[in-house]
DNA sequence: CTGTTAGCGCCTTCAG
DNA sequence: CTGAAGGCGCTAACAG
């Protein structure tokens, strides 16, 4: 690779000085000769000069460049949510860098070590709650960063997520009105007390009781996600199996599918079925899925506008740290027991 | 946010200069005195000294992080390329820094200059052909490139991509085998010469040919998704509608289930159907998708491979630029006529 | 075995 | 209105 040219390039051939180049490059062309500013215009032209950010940054300390860390990508609302950040980063001309920590707090860890020696400006995690010493010493330095999805408590983060109980009673409610009485909930792990899927399965619990409904423990299944089947099927083989199955997201979804498809259990008529999070095959789906859907879009955008504000010292002292966002639910047959035709 | 310390602090701290924390850091211990090597190891922790990776960067020209610039995020395709090649830098100690292009030139254009501006130790690129100019000038400064599941005629860039002729092939002659005959190809459009297309169509006519089948021109649909649905209901009014469908990719694919599923059509039975390209859902899809799936994992960790060797200047010369991947055939259901039971 | 020195490419006072 | 000088944090000879 040739190498590449420079600042001082352009300087020598537009016959100024560097700083005066810089100047240029940086907008203050308030008093600036006009000719000179043609002349350097025509030098980058020619020279065809791209300046080099890596020097800018190590001068100006800042990297226009924020770090997104999420707990596991393979969750739509992860790619989602990503997609609206990136959106409202890039018409500011902020760079991202994405990361998947894959669940594991020691990726989790070193990412954000990478992406600190990185010298973003700011940081969007999904956290995996595990790293607390390192948010904290964040927090004590100041540093730019926001949460999204999950709460850790004790930690003066601002964090972006869902009111994830509304989700629950909302399914609950919808089922219940849909005429299914023996209603199950299937999540991924709480052993770590993530925040989506524990407070789904108190709002769950908190739908039934309102409902004069019974707690069921054998109809509340959390486990990982490849010992899930065995948990579906211990669901299905108990002496009173629910006729209804709240799918706690995407991914416990796929697994709850798997098994009615195997088993040949009918949705919608057999078992009613309604999943919290939507997903890109609901509507195709045979019977379409009914789901508990998030704004994902308007919380991305919520959270990279909180973190750039931050980054330019534009806090506001006032807010809470916690911004919630409710659930919409979203209509389709596989919460209908006869069947519905289409349209 | 406080001032992060430097070498210098911990040159201070732990009583040598500079440089010998530097060579610490870059782990050349060779000539260095273990008691000098323990201090600098202690100053470090205490003072939790994190290297600048900018100012690094900005001395040695390289900055450990490639940039991948996709033409369109939305396919599975691209997402699971990308995390293959994730998976190889970060094993080599790259950081990544993902761009959607979302099919535009101009988007494209503005990455590029983006990602070399940010002093990108290398590009790999779905290009959307367009910028060849730009493309021409890399390859004159013999800047580490290399294209992925798109070809670009005339340019000396190592290209990844799949025997597309192939994957037609085999879904054309998995149809026939399995008593279909009016076989209809869907994909997006081919004004822009996509590779991927324009040699999927040429594979499905070839086939059809050495099937002795004719060529039917109006059941060859390519056009823009957002007219697809049009172009599917055109095809299913035709006096003789086709019998069977092959879905160029996993977008088309949304649609022609959207068309069927609205229409009552059943898929198998009243139409057969085969997509190039594996789709999350194809297993618990009712009925299952038969499909021709891409050896993605495989494709994206070729590519990084060859990418990072560029980079290390350890290029064989002796390659060809042009390196083609077979894909496999995964027979479901939808191409059964008689709606076969599980398992 | 360790320190001195001289930049990498850019930005930013501060003189002129 | 423009230029000279210093320095961001780190690395890499080259002395010692």
């Amino acid at each position: 690779m040739t190498l590449r040219i420079t600042i001082a390039d352009v300087a020598k051939k537009a016959e100024v000085s560097k700083s005066t180049v810089s100047q240029f490059l940086n907008g203050r062309f308030e008093y600036m000769g006009i000719k000179t500013r043609t002349r350097i215009e025509k030098a980058i032209k020619e020279l065809d000069y791209q300046p080099n950010v890596v020097a800018r940054s190590l001068k100006k300390k800042t990297t226009s460049t924020i770090g997104i860390i999420v707990a596991n990508i393979l969750h739509e609302f992860s790619t989602q949510v990503i997609r609206a950040i990136e959106n409202v980063c890039h018409k500011n001309g902020i760079s991202t860098i994405i990361c998947n920590a894959d669940d594991n707090p020691e990726k989790e860890r070193i990412y954000i070590e990478t992406l600190l020696a990185k010298q973003v400006d700011g940081l969007i995690v999904v956290p995996i709650r595990r790293n607390s010493d390192i948010y904290e010493k964040l927090v004590d330095e100041n540093f730019p960063i926001v949460f999204l999805d999950r709460l850790v408590e004790g930690l003066p983060i601002d964090t972006v997520l869902l009111d994830n109980e509304t989700a629950s009673r909302i399914a609950v409610n919808h089922l219940i009105e849909n005429g299914y009485e023996r209603i199950s909930i299937v999540t991924t792990s709480i052993i770590e007390n993530i925040t989506p899927r524990v407070e789904r399965i108190n709002g769950y619990k908190k739908a039934l009781e309102s409902n004069g409904l019974p707690i069921h423990l054998d109809y509340i299944k959390a486990m990982d996600i490849t010992q899930l089947g065995e948990g579906i099927n211990e669901i299905f083989s108990l002496r009173e199996p629910p006729d209804a199955i709240i799918s706690g997201n995407d991914l416990t979804l796929m697994e709850i599918l798997k098994y009615t498809f195997e088993n040949n259990i009918e949705i919608g008529k057999d078992v009613g079925l309604i999943t919290i999070d939507e997903v890109s095959f609901s509507q195709i789906h045979n019977p379409p899925l009914t789901t508990v859907a998030q704004p994902t879009f308007q919380m991305g955008k919520e959270t990279a506008t909180i973190l750039l504000n931050k980054i330019n010292n534009k806090v506001d002292n006032q807010h809470s740290f916690i911004h919630r966002y409710k659930p919409t639910l979203i209509v389709r047959n596989s919460t209908q027991k006869e069947g519905v035709t289409n349209e």
